[in-house]
DNA sequence: AATAGAAGTCAACATGTGTTTACATTTTGC
DNA sequence: GCAAAATGTAAACACATGTTGACTTCTATT
């Protein structure tokens, strides 16, 4: 049992081979946000690149390996607790409005694959809920964490994705900074 | 311009072609909750039904007519505020464990498809967050209906579809009742 | 009983998908 | 400069999908 699982996987060795794997997995990204897992083909990815759709499964393996490590390049709690603990709730609220925060569309919209959901939930969960619990730290620590993704989530779903006809409305806005905050201050 | 648009939907006359006409529905609504808009065929679900695909194309039209008949079926806003209004906080906190609050996970695991995505707002806004805002009241009752929706949508995705470590957490549920209360009491 | 129309089946079409295999081209090490 | 490995391409495979039109079976009315 030496070679577990012989995959025909491919790292790249020269510059130009790295240029264009890293331009595969920004056009992944992109594509992944804007239309979800099911929706993004490989083909059309390929295509943005201006490559074969073949090098994709050279350079990852599968579709699947492929979001798994596109989600990983987008999925960190750097931004989110970048900030003083007291603006914590306005900080996360301009973060949501921002398209920096393309993790959560790109995970929303690829629930219904179960291969996408499973990669989404651990990454949720051990690369923002677990370091975010740390940085609220006691008491509850990861009921606050998951606390504030909840509404994260509810807030992107609302602004972004399902466009109610109240997106836009600074009071909401204000509304989600003030509950974050005060999920951040409790004790 | 007699017959606009002659399509070949057929509306059931014998009683039994009726039967099946919502057998039909009913194992779309199924298929749709558990898996999605894109990930549900229409040969599965008339599978399931023990009828042949083209009849579904019969009675429907199309898959995505079919989606929104199926949504229509089960958005509405009648449990939601069926109960006093000092105790809204904790009666939506419970219907949104039970298996009765289905249209949230139908919508959620649809996001990505276009069609699916149009539907779903329109019946989120027009049948559940209009007649929750006139339940309501003012001051400002579209935003807080707004609110609630967008803290059910969250609470969904953390409780149902994610699961995440959290989930199950009586703390969590209890943080979402006493949010939802102070929503509905604001004034 | 005959017959029109509804209820339902069947097989094919058109299309799109991720993936694979065989092949060509370029780069790199000796 | 040559050979081997890396980089990339081309075309087909295998499969699944929504949808369509022609066909059969049943039922109800005359």
């Amino acid at each position: 049992m030496a070679d577990e699982k012989t995959t025909k996987i491919t790292v790249p060795r020269s510059q130009k081979a790295l240029k264009t794997r890293d331009s595969i997995l920004t056009n992944a990204r992109i594509a992944f946000t804007s239309v979800g897992y099911a929706r993004a083909g490989l083909r059309e990815i390929a295509g943005n690149v201006g490559v074969n759709p073949a090098l994709i499964l050279r350079y990852f393996g599968s579709k699947e390996e492929l979001f798994r490590s596109a989600l990983e390049t987008v999925v960190n709690v750097h931004r989110m607790i970048d900030c003083e603990r007291d603006r914590f709730g306005a900080h996360m609220a301009d973060l949501l409005n921002v398209s920096a925060a393309d993790a959560l569309p790109m995970m929303l919209l690829s629930l219904s694959e179960p291969a996408a959901r499973e990669v989404s939930q651990s990454a949720l969960q051990e690369r923002i809920v677990d370091p975010l619990a740390a940085w609220l730290g006691p008491p509850d620590a990861e009921a606050r964490a998951t606390e504030i993704v909840m509404l994260s989530m509810g807030y992107v779903l609302y602004s972004r994705m399902l466009r109610l006809r109240a997106s836009g409305d600074k009071a909401i806005d204000q509304w989600l900074a003030e509950a974050l905050q005060q999920i951040a201050d409790r004790q």
